[in-house]
DNA sequence: ATGTCGCATTCCATGCGA
């Protein structure tokens, strides 16, 4: 079974992209990020055109997940608890049924959080803090698990190519980080530094400056795996090739394979 | 080189978020 994260960069300028790495990739479950729009607007007939079933938390303007997949969902939650005063569209999960049992699945795009003097930045590590709690009890289910999204963090400095340039960014500041590392510790597996430890291992380049000619870039979409899901790890890539395409979200796909018929 | 996108509106120019 294969699963896949792309944060889009808006899902109507992004459908024919979509629909021709769906084609590519045959992914078995999605995880968009950043549809930029309401549930209306979702390029559903043409998805569903092309085998996958649609399940979407937009809204206006920003912001904006969706589970994508070949079998409908036994099961689907939106949002993430912990803050009633959250309205953004940033957390939805599906649970599937397969021949080797359940699959859950999250799509996340968690928050920026610059400027970090802000308030935008206590809200991503209060988001972050809600997600450990939702991870650390989804965990007890001990279920094939995968959290999977733009976290807009960079783990480790082999995560950037240039890491001074981020120091005092919200993707890379320590606190940032440690509330990465706490959700890591609950027992989650980082799908691709799992299967590949090597450097220039990106899954963003900024539209600004040339970045992706120089490759200049960060790795910010991850896929994190309970241990009965890190069980059935065969692989995990990036799909580098989309941001060459004409037009291209900012970030690319990020696929993990598991064992799961 | 503050050099790019996508969205929305106070709408053909600007501000915001990233």
């Amino acid at each position: 079974m294969l699963i896949a994260t792309w944060n889009v960069n808006s899902v109507r300028q992004r459908a024919a992209h979509l629909l021709r790495w769906l084609k590519q990739a045959q992914p078995d479950i999605v995880c968009l990020q950043e549809l930029k729009c309401l549930d209306d607007a979702f390029p559903r007939l043409e998805v569903e055109a092309a085998g996958y079933h649609v399940e979407t938390l937009g809204q206006k303007t920003f912001n904006g997940v969706a589970i994508l997949a070949r079998k409908r969902p036994d099961e689907v939650i939106r949002g993430l608890e912990g803050d009633d005063a959250d309205s953004h569209a940033r957390y939805m999960e599906a649970v599937f049924s397969t021949e080797s049992g359940v699959v859950r699945v999250a799509s996340i795009y968690l928050p920026n959080g610059n400027p970090p003097l802000s308030e935008k930045y206590p809200y991503k590590l209060g988001f972050m803090e809600r997600l450990r709690r939702r991870a650390a009890a989804l965990l007890r289910l001990e279920e094939p698990l995968v959290l999977a999204g733009d976290y807009n963090v960079i783990p480790e400095p082999i995560d950037a190519r240039d890491p001074a340039a981020w120091v005092s960014d919200a993707l890379f500041l320590p606190q940032t980080r440690a509330a990465f590392r706490r959700l890591l510790a609950l027992g989650l597996t980082d799908a691709l530094r799992a299967c590949d430890q090597a450097p220039e291992r990106y899954s963003f380049w900024d539209y600004q400056a040339g970045a992706f000619q120089k490759n200049n870039g960060i790795r910010i979409d991850h896929l994190l795996l309970s241990p009965q899901a890190a069980d059935r790890l065969v692989t995990c890539r990036i799909d580098k090739e989309t941001r060459s395409w004409d037009k291209p979200s900012d970030h690319v796909p990020v696929l993990v394979e598991l064992n799961l018929a």
